[in-house]
DNA sequence: ATGAGTGCAAAGGCTTTGCATTAGG
DNA sequence: CCTAATGCAAAGCCTTTGCACTCAT
């Protein structure tokens, strides 16, 4: 697992217990935000409880971010500078939800539009989440 | 209140109630999504079940959009063909919202990016969502 | 050794639902 | 009139928390 996560994770006073690496290698190894249900379906030896509780504790050190995406629970992914600027493909009629890139100068109007939009608001350290919305493949 | 909505309404098979008339007024009137919370604390004499099942039924008539905006509770809004297409303001410290609208032409890039990305991974009906991050003017 | 982490079960908090009553068309 | 809507209270569901036990350092 990522050797810079584990620093960050140190770093932040934690201890990088067994638990812990697990979550960080479920994490890396997906291609969308998990659910805490996925996450305990694919490690069910792993307490709920305690996906929970660390999963905060990885929020909390910035190595994971927690993403709604509009369905009922919450999704967990890497922190962005431990992979990349990515977005996300949502299914409005099962939820399921992927990874989404999209090309370098349509990101770079975004980021620059939302942080004009911000700073006339009196916002500071404006950043931006895209959600593209639509049927997939299985629901269309 | 709208004369679109209310015909909307009836057009889902629906009745246009005085619990429903209000909850429209209120959403016309707000600047941003608005709680659960913020509704009943306006008009406290909708009860909070009818407040719920009725946002539903809205919703389900095209009437009403549910938001989450990442906080612990759903926001609700006027669809955007009974309003303007925007997007949201949210504070990372406290939670806040407000709505924002982009200059044309970015949203015309984000809509192309968005439509282009999602046809390529088999989705159909693509649009999106965009939420503009940082800290407000109270929390910074 | 010793405080943090874990697991189980119980409690919280937003949201939904059951049921008897009221009201819209 | 007759069905849908309402209000209250109870139940659901995801998430958090209390507590005794175990493990990382």
């Amino acid at each position: 697992m990522s050797v810079a996560a584990a620093g960050r994770l140190r770093g932040a006073g934690q201890r990088l217990t067994g638990n812990r690496q697990a979550l960080l290698e479920i994490l890396e190894r997906a291609d969308r935000p998990l659910t805490i249900h996925d996450i305990v379906q694919s490690r069910p030896d792993l307490a709920q409880s305690s996906v929970y509780r660390n999963l905060v504790v990885l929020e909390q050190s910035g190595i994971v971010r927690r993403v709604m995406t509009g369905g009922d629970f919450a999704r967990y992914e890497l922190d962005e500078d431990l992979t990349d600027h990515h977005h996300h493909l949502v299914c409005t009629s099962c939820g399921s939800v992927e990874d989404l890139a999209l090309p370098k100068d349509v990101e770079e109007t975004i980021g620059r539009a939302a942080r004009r939009a911000a700073s006339r608001r009196g916002f500071v350290e404006a950043d931006h989440r895209l959600d593209v919305t639509g049927l997939c493949k299985n629901c269309r």
